[in-house]
DNA sequence: CCATTGGCTGTTACCTGTATCTACAACAAT
DNA sequence: ATTGTTGTAGATACAGGTAACAGCCAATGG
């Protein structure tokens, strides 16, 4: 019996060796280059594999190879599911490759993001998907000096750190808004909550379309707390105190929106006839309240699977004609305008 | 220049103590018992570090070292926010105490969730926590032969591998059925959708409440599909077209308890009136709603704290006093009953 | 003045895999 | 018979850290 305190008691590649009588490197080559072994050994090797409950030490081949095949993914949330999709985008890419895939939220502070960055830079990881482009000063430059692919999603802008796969969230709030007013709207509000800086490209879309007409471009108010139904409860609340004669309200997410309309069926609002209602992301909410949710749909999935091709091109070193992708975005006209 | 091609290219510990004029050891001393270096010399490193950039490879650590300081939570969903309050909990307390989280989400596949165990576990993690107390065999095996502290959680029962933190979900839909019963409601239906072993102990709960009275335990309608507001809605409809005289909905979760109460909105059905409806988890949607949803609220970040404090219990090798916990859970009681 | 102590730093030996080169059959080609 | 090729397995040398112990030196104490 091993007596050395160091043994993590986990089976080594050693310990199978020993018991088939070869040295671990031939258990090595049995489990990654398996036509490399004679048919027989091979069989033996992988029942003992199997019997003695043998599971691979990632960290020695971590040290050992050049890749660790694995990624990290880092989202601000993980009760949303734009970044369900994404992470199912993303998985469904890197898994077929053989890649593991590290996930990590921060939760909306940028604070918490750096710590996770730096967590894990640790491991040896081979890339990095991140959101947004927006990151503190120390994120950005353990990312750069990491000299690892970086691609930044949800956003898509030429400032980003290596490569990037999202949308232009300020044509979206423009396109939008534009649309709003192109119905007959007159009195357009903007809610946001946590503006995040892609909320905030948002307002700045629905003040370039504002601004192109004669309408009034003050009735906007926001909050740097996080977004919940209530929230938009209380925004539209607000918002009816202080301009009555708003006909129209564009939301930086569907959960205000969704909230603000639980407010209107209160308040005996009928809606869209009363007041218009908008959200942002087409979430599942949007086509089941009543009405249902004009939203902007963005392609979430896509985001996803297109950032890991992308980030898988650039691990192997293959050319990249684009580091920028801009998947667009759809108006979701449904009931609530 | 170094020409050794097998060289990750990062900075190591031999980088910054060549720097310096030390050897490694003491760099690594630096780092992790900086009380046990001088603290001129502690100054000149910390300098050299911040310069050079450097990052620790935890691979190296973990091989090296008995524990490699991370932990692994694997849950069914992402968004949800239950989870995502289960995930602060545990966030809370390993963080404080210097443990890494890893993070694997299942989406409610036991496959997927075997294959998330496999993963992690080449890792070499110290502990692992994950949902419930139903998992494949293979994932089963696996967990005990890594021997390595386990706690299941959200469900608290004894056939649990090693440790659970969770709530007696029978026993909570017993008690709300009972609730219900009490209000004098008689025909109380359930619908359930990805019925996991959670919500079919909640449906044996209500039955059993139903068995102890003399109403019909006939007004049972599930789906092995994953629950969305539309399938809430058309559940709804579904019941009252099969059984008109339902005066009461039990359902498995808020997301179909809200897609019925939006399809009771459109049908002019009054809530609780004409129909009483019933969730489960006491989101925040629950309390947003027009009226608002009566749930059951189970203490999420609760578990997610207990659990990580039994399982650092477990890792440093204390004694624990009870290996499973019961939480509890609240009945709330809203305006939809 | 010499032995002892305690604070720092260094030496050596690992942890568990993989890259790379070497060794040695068996077999074919010259 | 000699040379070359192919297939298979072994030997050696790492990757980047940490544990355990050894060694040095100034301060302390009798």
């Amino acid at each position: 019996m091993s007596s050395n305190s160091r043994k993590s008691g986990r089976v080594t590649l050693q310990d199978v060796a020993n018991k088939v009588g070869v040295t671990k490197i031939t258990v090595s080559r049995a489990i990654r280059t398996p036509e490399k072994v004679s048919e027989s050994l091979r069989l033996t090797i992988h029942k003992a594999i199997d019997k003695m409950g043998y599971v691979p030490n990632r960290a020695a081949s971590m040290l050992s190879a050049k890749q660790s095949k694995t990624i990290v993914l880092i989202v601000p949330s993980l009760s949303n599911d734009v970044f369900a999709d994404v992470v199912r985008g993303i998985n469904d890419v890197m898994l077929s490759q053989g890649f593991q895939i590290l996930l990590g939220h921060s939760g909306y502070s940028l604070l918490e993001e750096e710590r996770l960055i730096e967590t894990y830079l640790q491991f040896g990881i081979d890339g990095i998907i991140i959101s947004g482009t927006h990151h503190t000063e120390r994120s950005n430059r353990l990312l750069r000096k990491s000299n690892l692919p970086v691609v930044e999603i949800m956003e898509c802008n030429d400032n980003a750190i290596d490569m990037s796969v999202g949308l232009d969230h300020a044509q979206a709030g423009y396109k939008m808004t534009q649309h709003l007013i192109g119905k007959g709207y007159k009195n357009i509000g903007f809610a946001g909550a946590r503006m995040d800086l892609r909320a905030q490209l948002r307002l700045d879309g629905w003040r370039k379309a504002i601004w192109e007409t004669e309408l009034s471009d003050t009735r906007v108010l926001t909050s740097s707390y996080a977004s919940t139904y209530q929230m938009g409860a209380d925004m539209l609340t607000e918002i009816l105190g202080e301009w009555p004669d708003t006909d129209c309200i564009f939301f930086c997410n569907d959960d205000l929106a969704a909230g603000a309309l639980f407010e209107c069926q209160r308040r005996n609002l009928k809606v869209p006839k009363d007041i218009a209602l908008v959200g942002f992301n087409d979430l599942d909410i949007c086509s089941a309240t009543n009405p249902k949710l004009t939203s902007v749909c963005i392609p979430s999935f896509d985001i996803g699977e297109q950032a890991a091709k992308l980030l898988l091109k650039k691990i192997n070193g293959e050319p990249i004609e684009n580091k920028h992708l801009d998947l667009g975005f759809i108006i979701s006209e449904r009931a609530s305008t």
